[in-house]
DNA sequence: CTGACTGTTTGCGCCAGCGCAAACAGCCGC
DNA sequence: GCGGCTGTTTGCGCTGGCGCAAACAGTCAG
């Protein structure tokens, strides 16, 4: 069964490739299906191979020595992951599990060369995609320095909800089950807190809550929480 | 005046290189002397230029549209910085401060593609150190999502004392000044609780302070405070 | 030597958000 | 249709760490 070219062209990370540099990367890919809540690759497990997601959401996500689990992002569709070989990391630095059933392409570390050698462009579009996250991360950072829970909590929804928001008739819906455990894991707070405010904000027709699912209702109320900074 | 060779011989980054790459490197470099507290580069600026650390150490600072400071990392001497060419980005994501006087290499942006192509090694050394501040900048994101004040800062002490620490008698003492206002940068809080536990450490003989100075007097017994879980 | 400045220490009061606990509500397997 | 499970809501009390304020101590310029 031979991968259809037309999978992978309109995506960023083969941005520019001709047609046949897209049969040489997808001649060596594997394509598999994760079923929801399985583990793609594990923190600390040997980094064998990476990653594309063609459809789905994957979670990332660590665990601290003490057991704390820490989400660190979620990969939407198109997106590399995994590319542990592009840092020279020989271990993966996180886990990666299906938030829902997904469809991922696979490739050996072994490829990684070929392609950096051969389709430059690949690379860089990989060393982009790590230079973003760093950003990201270190936004992150800063938004947990300087801002107070209901603000942070705010920022990941509407970041989410950009990133992977489905319009709705009742607004924008986050399209994949996310718990309040899970955005509290993402915010470093409780689900206890998130569930207050959210509840708060539902009250104030901000957002609708469902079980494992947020609607955003009004995207601009809830900037406005986001922004309103602290007293000063 | 031109630049020897042993200069840079040494350094992680360049590891491996012959004589004459090392002098390729070198012709297109410009050395430069930055004195304590002036800016090698400023956040949103555009990225022109990218940069190591000859000897010195640098302040990487973030600052947030409310006027909020965040000191990201330091940049220890051997160090590549501001590679913001190597990720794709156009401006810098964040300002550099000289924390001492420096002495700095600096490559305009047209340099890296050279490298890349003919020393393919020192490009991945520089996505090496991306990667390796990525996953120090998720481990940040942990540490303040699941550890406590008075651990956050007993971690970052041992990091920076880890990474720029000079023995002396008393015990390890960072080697640039740094401020209690900075360690409250670096782990999201502010001087006051910074101070109030410096000073209960040094009651109890962990560690020493002056006036922008902090010396690690029983590393060991810093550690025990910086593992101390949480209840639970 | 003096004054100004920058960095540090410390006391006090307060409150955002956590920990704990208990009740509740969709959803699934049988 | 009935448990049982997983996820959610809510109340209550407590406390870690912040905000504010004031005093203090090195350091440097002149």
């Amino acid at each position: 069964m031979a991968l259809d070219r037309h999978l992978i062209a309109r995506l960023p990370a083969f941005a520019g490739l001709e047609g046949g540099e897209l049969d040489i990367v997808l001649a060596r890919a594997r394509s598999s299906r994760f079923p929801k809540d399985s583990e793609i690759f594990s923190q600390g497990e040997d980094a064998a191979s990476f990653f594309l997601l063609l459809a789905g959401h994957i979670r990332v996500v660590r665990t601290s020595p003490a057991g704390h689990q820490v989400i660190a992002r979620y990969i939407n569709e198109g997106e590399l992951f995994g590319i542990a070989v592009a840092i020279g990391r020989t271990t993966y630095p996180a886990s990666a599990v299906a938030a829902v059933d997904c469809v991922v392409l696979t490739w050996p570390n072994a490829a990684w060369s070929d392609f950096q050698a051969r389709m430059p462009s690949v690379a860089a579009s990989a060393y982009q995609t790590i230079g973003t996250r760093l950003q990201e991360t270190q936004a992150q950072v800063m938004e947990m320095s300087t801002q107070q829970v209901e603000q942070r909590i705010a920022h990941a929804l509407l970041r989410i909800v950009s990133q992977s928001g489905k319009k709705t008739d009742d607004g924008i819906e986050i399209d994949f089950p996310i718990t309040r455990q899970d955005i509290a894991e993402m915010t470093g707070t409780t689900l206890h807190t998130v569930s207050r405010l959210l509840s708060a904000w539902e009250d104030q027709g901000l957002v609708k809550g469902g079980r494992q699912q947020v609607v955003v209702t009004n995207p601009h109320g809830l900037m406005v929480v986001a922004e309103n900074r602290r007293s000063k």
